[in-house]
DNA sequence: CGATAAAAAGATTTTTTTGTCCTTTATTAA
DNA sequence: TTAATAAAGGACAAAAAAATCTTTTTATCG
């Protein structure tokens, strides 16, 4: 489904919106441990996350990775767009070009609903939701 | 979602349910061209189908490839399942271990659903209805 | 039998993804 | 203003996936 890169980084967010702020600020090294992925390779992603506007991050001591208010109100599709491409999300599960109902493969319709009914959600449910969410119900990440 | 090998499976073997059977059969050279995938590839994969019994096929002139009526019981889970692992639709999409209601990540019950519905959808559904479909309405392969 | 056709098998190469390491730059605080 | 800290950036390495090439086996037919 997801790039190891695309997962990484939708947990690092979703880490960030529960446990950061303006005021309160984690390094990477810290994130890696606690979602246990490869600390370098996280680097890298925060990197893109960060240049993409969809994360914050301030240099030097006291410094970190955190979510801003604009931050948090992108939604997770925003990420895999960002991680993984467009193209996921939209391309012809057989890999055929231009998947659209005129002009459908075999499975066309049967995956159609499932991958836009997931896109959907994606889309309309903010990072900011999502983390209340994770907090009210005490979900894994 | 499917990696290139499973995408190349389930297009020849709706290739090979649609053009083949018993008494005609087809070999790799003109599978790959019909479908423009790479021959050496295909016959790596088409190997792999074989010898799960998902495909059959005769060796020596006249030989090829085809769908024998056993064949065409099978579903697209089964291709799925033999090429890139059961996990592919049973784990988390976010890499964590043991997905289950129970045991929920952030994304569990939005991408559940989904996986799910296509999974019932590619299990339920015989090679042989599909190829059926695929000749009365002129799908593309 | 011997020539030929086609899949099966094995080995190898290329490309992509994933992961690591080292240097540079920005920021803070003593 | 210097030392320490943390992200940013670049180069490199390992592993996995995709693709190619070569040889072997099996079957058919003249
Ligand atoms: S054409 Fe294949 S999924 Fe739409
Ligand atoms: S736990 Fe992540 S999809 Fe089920």
């Amino acid at each position: 489904m997801f790039s190891k890169t695309c997962k990484y980084g939708i947990r690092a967010v979703l880490f960030l919106a529960v446990n950061t702020d303006k005021n309160k600020k984690i390094g990477v090294i810290e994130i890696a441990e606690r979602l246990e992925v490869p600390r370098h390779f996280l680097g890298k992603v925060l990197q893109v996350l960060k240049k993409e506007g969809l994360i914050s991050s301030i240099k030097g001591p006291g410094g970190g990775f955190y979510l801003s208010k604009e931050n948090r109100k992108a939604n997770i599709e925003d990420i895999v767009e960002c991680l993984d491409g467009p193209s996921l999300l939209n391309a012809c599960v057989l890999g055929l070009p231009n998947c659209s109902d005129e002009n459908p493969c075999p499975l066309h319709f049967q995956a159609y609903a499932c991958r836009h009914g997931l896109q959907y959600q994606l889309r309309h449910q903010s990072i900011d939701e999502l983390a209340r969410k994770i907090r009210r119900e005490e979900i894994r990440i």
